[in-house]
DNA sequence: TTATAATTTATAATGATTCTAAAGTAGTGT
DNA sequence: ACACTACTTTAGAATCATTATAAATTATAA
C-alpha cells in the first residue's frame, strides 16, 4: 500500500528531502517492472493527466535533473530536439526508431562489445555510447 | 590560383547557385587537406575574422543546411548545447574528448564492426553510431 | 515550536535556431 | 545589353526549450 516509505528513504539517503513533488515523480518514474524512457516534455504532460495538483515545470526540471545527478537517471541525448531519460543506468546501448521516433533499450548481450583500436596518448576512454537507427523495412 | 571554378561546378551540379557567400563556405569547409569538424558557431567566428563583408547569420545556417542535405556535410549532435558538422561524410565514428569538447574522426579500421544481435519484426537498420567519450588519463 | 536551509513556484530572461518579407542576385531568354 | 523570374541573402522579429530569479512554502533538526 505504502511504498512511498522506500522512496522517501532513496531521496534521503541520497540527500534528496522527500517532498511531495519527488516523491510524485519518483512514483511516476521508479515504480514499475520495465525500464522506461521518457522527455521532460513527456513527464509534464503524464503528470499533467493526474488530477492532483499540478507540479511546475521549473520543479519538474529541477527534479529530474537532480535524479540525474544522483545517478538515478541516464539522459540519452538525440539530438537537439530530443533528449531522453532512461531509468535504466546501467551500461547499454539503444535502438531509436526513427518513424516514431520510440527509444528501444538494447540489452548488454544484443550488442557485442565494441572494440577500439584507437588510443591517443594520455587520453583513455570514459564511454561508448552505440545508438542503432532503425527503420520501416516494409 | 582560381579553384572556385570547382566549387562553383560542385554548387551548380547539384542544384545550388554559387553565390559569393556559398563559394566562400566552400572555401572554408573543402578547401584543405583533412576533414574537419565545426559548430554553427565556430563557423561564425572564423567568417567574422576574415575582412570580408560579413555574411549573415541566417546565410550561415541556410548554407550548413543545405550542404547538409545535398550531402556535403554530415552532422554529429552530441547534445543540446553541440552540434558538429563533420566534412567528411562517409561512413565513421567519433571520439569526443569531454575535457576539450573535441570531436576526433576515428577511421573505419579503428572500430571493429559493430554487431547487433537483436531486430525487431518489420524494422530494419538505417545506421550505427558510435561515439566513445575520452577524457585525461593521469 | 522555532529557526534554518532546502525546495517549489510563477514568471522573467536567455539564447540558439527559425521565420519573415523586403532587397539583391544569378540564370535564361530576348 | 536588357528584362524577367526564381532563387538567395539579409536584418530583425518570433519561437521555444531551458535556465534564472526571488518570493513563498516546506522539511528538518534543535
Amino acid at each position: 500500500m505504502d511504498n512511498n516509505t522506500d522512496f522517501i528513504e532513496k531521496l534521503r539517503s541520497s540527500g534528496l528531502r522527500p517532498t511531495k513533488q519527488r516523491i510524485r515523480i519518483c512514483k511516476l518514474l521508479f515504480d514499475r517492472k520495465k525500464t522506461f524512457h521518457f522527455t521532460i516534455n513527456d513527464l509534464s504532460k503524464t503528470l499533467k493527466k493526474e488530477n492532483i495538483k499540478q507540479i511546475s515545470l521549473a520543479t519538474i526540471y529541477n527534479t529530474v535533473h537532480s535524479f540525474k545527478k544522483k545517478g538515478y537517471l541516464k539522459e540519452i541525448s538525440i539530438n537537439r530536439e530530443m533528449s531522453y531519460f532512461d531509468t535504466n543506468t546501467s551500461d547499454h546501448h539503444h535502438f531509436l526508431d526513427i518513424n516514431t521516433n520510440q527509444l528501444i533499450d538494447l540489452k548488454k548481450e544484443d550488442v557485442e562489445k565494441v572494440r577500439i583500436k584507437k588510443n591517443l596518448p594520455g587520453k583513455k576512454i570514459n564511454s561508448i555510447e552505440v545508438l542503432v537507427k532503425i527503420e520501416n523495412s516494409n
